[in-house]
DNA sequence: TAGAGCCTGGACAACGTTGTCAGGTGCGGG
DNA sequence: CCCGCACCTGACAACGTTGTCCAGGCTCTA
């Protein structure tokens, strides 16, 4: 007889779903159903004899609990949702984890999705972790109008937003302070003599997107400086299309100094572009990101810190589990500006 | 009365479980519970008149289906687990989210967990997963012994090994072909004149470290270069001693005109280093990582794709599951060496 | 030695859903 | 006019677990 099992052996020797019940256990080591429920389960009041034979049939039926059924009679399933926007993002990842911790610390696992930007995609994630019922949500938001969530809200599933806030519900939000970073991070440019300067973002129905602009506008209006449209591209995201805008306002009619980009992947591509220009353009980044200090200039940007806003939305919803907070609030995030050199060039025109 | 219910009032309203359940929606609308499943699940057989009548109680009540309560009476989760190193690390983002869209495409959810590189912790989560019950699961393993995973196997949950292979029991693993790519990577410096070659990698432990220091190890071997204890460095990185590392293999009795960097995040240190050196010292690190091209002399690279590997690995799960797959398999996936500046450089003694 | 109290173990219902099956209604054909 | 058939609907059990409650046996004390 071979040493390896084929996997056709397995499934037809025990059809998938005969795993041992507890009753299997029960009946194994001779006992009452209620009395392998206690020992699984750690309980007192069982014999250390019996206790023994218990846990012996379990190790030789290869029995694990079944959380499914337990979930059915208890009620919490310890375990959250995490909708985002695309897990590959750079940007995710250190948040994703974040909240991935604060979950474990709290016996909890992590369920997440990515929506892909996608109003209706959102909406199918966030109701089927609702119909999984997780306990609680951390939601990026893609869409802008969340009313789709008051019966689960109504039903007590706790909910926190991140980075963007939700829409026509109140709700917790844990967001960077966008508006004042962006508006920071341009006048560090008009500080440094720009006047011409150019902005790169994602569509303004994106919350984040819409503040970066807005900080962008008041910098430029504290400065006095009237904005040409010239200089602005919005809802721009993909490397061609950042590219072509970077090229045009570079070198349209009043060319502009300096870039300010909206976000790290605007930021990467910009970088691109500037590296082929004969002539030194600054450059300031909304977005930390790996190894901007080593490029030649190095980056300036203003940073926001995705692990903290995780951790701040994660521990802030097991609180709402706790039973501890009353009324949904809004938390904003500082940022920072990093200077690198990229933000630090003087304009040439 | 203000406009806005603090959370306070929505909790005590309905309490956390309290939610309608069919029983409920069958109750509203005067019809047996059954006839609600029939509607909830979009079976054929009832009369478009009930349908209105059960779907408006189900709209008034804010009823959702309680999956939990459906896993238990139909077997499947509907959801496959997903172990990894760490979510943080941007090698696992396009990983993740590509076994996420596979997932996607066959009606699943994806639960994911960071083990942290340690089996301990590994084991914890797979078990969890087991326990929940998921269909099937990836994992990218941390440890190097998965026989506590024979009880889940001989029950039926699908499983793919990533990245590295599981150890003492017989599974599918798809993998990248750590010890080609590694052999392939050294060869090309040696083919650019180097002899004195530095190798930084991971703890041996690790399979991928592993192969491919074996693969450093047959290029020089092929070369017939006799390698010197100093010009290695296993077991090693966080940043700290990873430049320590380095700076010591370049400044030796005997020193490197070169380094293999043994993963992306030795790479980015390395790169580091080497910026802060007099002499041009050559660098071919295995991971492609953003940016790379951007850097001066842009860092050449043994690329593996973590989206396909990920991929691949996902579909094969999903394969297992439509009982299609037989014998367990090795899948192995090439590299792609990516010439970008800092592999060409010549040695400079 | 008898009664009280404690400890252990088991029977049973319930969690919310779906599969099975049988009952009831209306309609057409013989 | 009645039978049979198709179609719709609902009662009931079952999924695997946990909470409640009770029975029986033991020990301890008066």
């Amino acid at each position: 007889m071979p040493e390896t099992h084929s996997r056709a052996d397995r499934i037809s020797g025990t059809r998938y779903g005969n795993r041992p019940t507890m009753k299997d256990v029960a009946a194994r080591a001779g006992v009452g159903l209620k009395t392998v429920s206690r020992v699984v389960n750690g309980e007192t009041g069982v014999t250390a004899e019996t206790e023994r034979r218990v846990q012996e049939a379990i190790d030789a039926l290869g029995f694990r609990r079944n959380d499914s059924a337990r979930v059915l009679r208890k009620g919490r399933t310890a375990s959250i949702g995490l909708v985002l926007e695309d897990l590959a993002d750079p940007f995710y990842g250190p948040l994703s984890r974040a909240v991935e911790e604060v979950a474990r610390a709290h016996g909890a696992l992590l369920i997440n999705g990515s929506s892909a930007e996608d109003p209706d995609r959102e909406q199918e994630l966030v109701l089927a972790l609702c119909a999984r019922r997780v306990d609680g949500l951390v939601v990026i938001p893609a869409g802008d109008d969340h009313r789709y969530l008051e019966p689960e809200l109504k039903a007590g599933v706790a909910t926190v937003f991140v980075d963007r806030p939700a829409g026509r519900i109140d709700a917790d939000v844990v967001l960077s302070d966008n508006y004042g970073g962006a508006r920071a991070g341009v006048a560090h440019l008009i500080a440094h003599g720009h006047r011409r300067i150019g902005f790169i973002g994602d569509m303004p129905r994106i919350h984040t997107a819409a503040e970066r602009l807005r900080g962008y506008r008041a910098a430029m209006e504290d400065a006095g400086i009237p904005v040409e449209d010239s200089w602005m591209s919005l809802g721009v995201t993909d490397p061609g299309r950042v590219r072509r805008a970077a090229e045009e306002m570079l070198s349209g009619p009043s060319p502009v100094t300096a870039v300010f980009a909206g976000n790290n992947r605007v930021t990467v591509t910009v970088v691109r572009v500037l590296a082929e220009q004969a002539r030194r353009v600054a450059l300031v980044g909304f977005d930390d990101f790996e190894l901007a200090d080593l490029l030649r200039p190095g980056v300036t940007v203003v940073a926001q810190d995705a692990a903290t806003l995780g951790r701040t939305a994660a521990e802030r919803l097991f609180r709402q589990l706790d039973g501890l907070l009353l009324t949904p609030e809004r938390i904003e995030l500082p940022t920072r500006l990093i200077t690198r050199g990229s933000g630090e060039l003087p304009p040439t025109d």
